[in-house]
DNA sequence: GGCAGTGTTACCTC
DNA sequence: AGAGGTAACACTGC
């Protein structure tokens, strides 16, 4: 569920239900989904009597705002959390439940339990690997187009894997990606420094478009899951290319293709992102 | 049975 | 040191 327009979808709906809540007990059913230094015991018990004061995201993690200490929660490829009654029955992969005071428990579930949570001293959330070198928010006014400009222009790697990194910008995944740079008529297996002034900007734009309309229409279903929170988006019916291998280019007809690139499944259109053109080679 | 999958990072090698 | 590629994490669904 987890790019950015996921998350911050998860993020409005969480704090909708628990913001103002007091944890009165946590359950740890896998230890691992805990990363740092503060781990099973201390988890838990440092977290007993803290409110929720808020919660905030930054690329696809989510930062909760605890009384004394700040949580770091990151979905990867399929965590969920949800807000059940505590006499409710725990779902299959539920691994961490934070008992709330008002009867209620804050559920984290992960099939995969490739998710990570990490309790941090309030202030020092940017020590968190992952959001040391984070890029800038590409929804906000963080996101320079001169500053993306520089950097692309130093790199020679491949566009998609580079944008997948994190560190340029925050909170693309493998279906934004995909949206964006066809968007942008960028094939992603483009050296990063090869793109022209018109066609970094152009990319720089379809990043923010596909991020802000994803963010409103509340992010993309892939796969339909018994309702946890934040899995209601919609964005699945504006894709133009994920999930859409062998449909006509909306843009121009010619079937949309699905390759390999730095492991992910990739689609493109092969008449609209052209890898070699007279426009794209490096410049001499 | 086999493989792909909304993500990150540890562990190589160059 | 920095960059880049690959496997690993763990499980489900097609």
């Amino acid at each position: 569920m987890p790019e950015l327009p996921e998350v911050e979808t998860v993020r409005q709906g969480l704090l909708k239900l628990v913001k103002g809540s007091t944890i009165i007990g946590v359950d740890v059913y896998w230890d691992r989904i805990i990363s740092g230094e503060i781990h099973s015991e201390d988890f838990a018990s440092q977290l007993i009597g803290n409110r929720i004061i808020d919660i905030n995201r930054r690329g696809k993690y989510l930062l909760f705002n605890f009384s004394h200490w700040s949580m770091i929660s990151h979905l990867r490829m399929e965590g969920k959390y949800e807000v059940s009654e505590t006499n409710e029955p725990l779902k299959k992969h539920t691994h961490i439940v934070f008992h709330l005071s008002d009867g209620r428990d804050l559920r984290y579930l992960d099939v995969r339990k490739f998710g990570r949570m990490t309790l941090v001293p309030k202030g020092e959330e940017f020590t968190v690997a992952g959001l040391k070198t984070i890029g800038p928010e590409p929804i906000s006014e963080t996101f320079d187009l001169t500053f993306f400009k520089k950097i692309l222009k130093q790199k020679s790697r491949a566009i998609k894997p580079l944008l997948l990194e994190q560190k340029v910008v925050a909170g693309l995944g493998n279906i934004y990606v995909d949206e964006a740079l066809f968007e942008a008529e960028i094939h992603p297996l483009r050296p990063a420094h090869s793109l022209r002034p018109k066609e970094v900007e152009q990319l720089h734009q379809s990043i923010i478009d596909v991020l802000r309309k994803a963010v409103l229409a509340g992010g993309t279903t892939i796969r339909s899951y018994k309702h946890a929170l934040g899995k209601v988006g919609n964005f699945q019916v504006e894709l133009h290319v994920y999930g859409k291998t062998n449909e006509p280019c909306t843009n121009c007809g010619t079937p949309i293709k699905k390759i390999k690139v730095a492991q992910r499944g990739t689609h493109i259109c092969t008449n609209c992102q052209k890898l070699t053109t007279k426009n794209s080679l490096p410049r001499s």
